[in-house]
DNA sequence: GGCTTTCACTTGCCGTGTCAAGTAGTCTGA
DNA sequence: TCAGACTACTTGACACGGCAAGTGAAAGCC
C-alpha cells in the first residue's frame, strides 16, 4: 500500500518462491488424482468421511465438519448431499437442537475411508517424505507453521487427512 | 499397492503433514483473495498477465501460455476470452502458422499487471519471508525441489508470478 | 494434387464451488 | 409470551474448470 519502490524478490527469495509456487499447485492436484484413480473419490470428499471415521460415534454436526474441512457450510451441504447419494453419510436432524443436523458415517462410509486410506498414505510417503531427510521433516514442519502465521495470525491446525482410521 | 500394512506416517512426519497441508489450502487462497480484493482479478489471470509482461513482444502462442501456467488448453481458452472481454488482451492468429493463435497484451493489460504487481509482491513477503530466516528460505528452496521431483520426476519450473514486469 | 493425419485451438455439456437469499428452529428481553 | 434477533443449515443462480467432440489449418504420404 506504501508508494514507495515494492519490496521485490531477491535471487534466493525467487528461488523459493518458484519452488513453493510449483509445489502448490503440482501436490495437490496429484493427491487428487491418485484418490480419483484409485478410489474414485475427491480429496475433500476424502477429507470429510476421513475425518468422521476417526470421530467418537463417527457422527458430527456440519457446521463442526466444515470448521475441520476449512470450507463454508453451503459448499458442505453439498458434499453432504453427495456423499448421501453414495450411502456413505446419513444426515438426520440433531435430537438436541433441531437447527443443528447431524452427518453420520454409515458402514459403506466406513468401509470406503478404511479402503481408499492405506493408498492415500502411501502416496504421501512417496509425494513427500520419501524425497526428505528427518531434519527437513522437521524444518518443513518449522517453516509451515511459520508461513501459517503469517497467513492466519490465529491458526488452528486441522487433523491430518493421511492418519489411520481410528477405531 | 501392496498387501502388507500401510506406511502410516510417524510423529514427526505427521506433524509436518500437517502443517503443510494447511498452507496447501491458506496460502493460494490468501493470495487469490489478495489479488481480487485490490485488483479484481484471479491469481490465474494475473499470472496469465504477467507471465505476457515479461515476454519478448508482449506476445505468446495460447499452447506456450498454457503450458507455463499450467493450465490445460481449453482452460486457457476460457481465460483469454475472459481477458480479452476486459480488454487486457486480444487474439490474432499467427502469421507464420494458421493454426495457432496468438495472444498480445495490450496497453490497457500492461498498465493493469504494472498495478497489480506491487501489492502481490508485497502480500508474498507479508505472508511467507517476512516470517522466515535466510537459512529457512533456503531449506524451503530445497525442499520444495525434492517434493517435486517427487510428484514430477521430469519437473521444470515455470517463472515467478511475483516479479517485477520487465521492459 | 488429393487424402489422411496431426496440430492448435474452441466450444458444448456437465459437475463443482460460491454468494446471496430463504427456511426453520431457538433464544432473549420487555 | 411473543416479537425480533440469531443460529444452522439449504437452495437457486451463476461462474469456473474439465473432458470430449468439433473446426480449420498444416504436414506427410504416394
Amino acid at each position: 500500500m506504501s508508494a514507495t519502490e515494492p519490496r521485490w524478490l531477491d535471487e534466493e527469495q525467487t528461488k523459493a518462491w518458484i519452488a513453493l509456487s510449483a509445489v502448490l499447485v503440482e501436490l495437490p492436484t496429484a493427491l487428487d488424482a491418485q484418490l480419483q484413480r484409485d478410489s474414485g473419490i475427491s480429496h475433500v470428499d476424502y477429507q470429510v468421511l476421513s475425518w468422521l471415521s476417526m470421530t467418537p460415534g463417527r457422527a458430527a454436526r456440519m457446521s463442526q465438519i466444515a470448521e475441520m474441512a476449512k470450507v463454508s457450510l453451503s459448499h458442505l451441504s453439498r458434499i453432504a448431499a453427495r456423499l448421501e447419494r453414495q450411502g456413505w453419510l446419513r444426515r438426520t436432524p440433531d435430537p438436541h437442537d433441531g437447527r443443528a443436523t447431524l452427518a453420520v458415517l454409515t458402514e459403506a462410509g466406513w468401509d470406503k475411508v478404511v479402503a481408499a486410506a492405506p493408498g492415500h498414505v502411501e502416496e504421501v510417503q512417496r509425494l513427500v517424505f520419501d524425497n526428505l531427510t528427518p531434519a527437513q521433516v522437521r524444518q518443513l514442519e518449522s517453516i509451515g507453521h511459520r508461513v501459517l502465521n503469517g497467513v492466519r495470525p490465529g491458526f488452528s491446525l486441522r487433523l491430518p487427512t493421511a492418519s489411520p482410521p481410528a477405531d
